[in-house]
DNA sequence: GTGATAAGTTAGCAT
DNA sequence: ATGCTAACTTATCAC
């Protein structure tokens, strides 16, 4: 029921570790590295610190690379699927129009044989070379 | 390149943590509750290892929910490819009818004209009703 | 370093 | 308790 909310409520993520400084996820993800390592140093943090901080960046990039990932797949899915969908509505209207074709050449065929039993039936004798006519 | 053994060599899996007691992980993962219970209690675990062991067995059931989880969905996605090639053999099959069809429409609508044209030529009335014949 | 993806872990829902 | 699945983490590969 409450199913379909669900992809959406699940964003409890636990804030990884407490992070040695005062730069926000959104910034440590986006900023360049030339940037951060200024940054860091601005701040003055210790080596251990530092290592964290760049694991910390490498974690939060993966976070997103794990989402785009997410999110193709099921694009694929419903590529896949819309494909599959418009292809099924061509094979219907090809069904349709192929027994339209069919009755189609039984009425010519029917038309035909009708004129040549008319011609029997007057005993008008037939060209054999009908198409070059 | 190697592309495509890496699904074959992700097999690292850090054990958890050290189990409290010797009951390995497929054992764990397969008995019943009551049994593990009964386990549990004859090798005289405390209540804290006891929670963990708890724990674990629900971790190693969910890597297997995890997995199928996963084959569940490559298998979808793969038959719905296979139903898409299937469907796609089924149309280049029907355009190919389609093509012989209109052919042979073609055909018998050029020689019941031919007749219709011959008749013209040698002044033969033809009925109204030529399909009732 | 960056991005992608398989496998594993966790949270949260349903039964 | 069990099973499932979205989101997250980790390991590992390619570039």
């Amino acid at each position: 029921m409450l199913n379909w909310l669900v992809p959406i409520l699940h964003k409890n993520v636990p804030p990884l570790s407490p992070p040695p400084c005062d730069i926000s996820d959104d910034e440590l993800v986006s900023i360049s590295v030339r940037d951060l390592n200024r940054q860091l140093k601005l701040r003055g943090l210790c080596r251990e610190d530092i290592i964290k901080m760049k694991q910390r960046r490498r974690t939060l990039k993966n976070r997103g690379y794990a989402a785009s990932c997410r999110i193709k797949r099921i694009e694929q899915k419903d590529e896949l699927e819309s494909e599959r969908t418009t292809e099924q509505t061509d094979i219907e209207k090809m069904v349709s129009d192929n027994l339209s074709m069919r009755s189609e050449i039984d009425r010519l065929y029917q038309n035909y044989e009708a004129l040549k039993k008319f011609a029997n039936l007057k005993n008008i004798p037939l060209p054999q070379d009908l198409e070059s006519l």
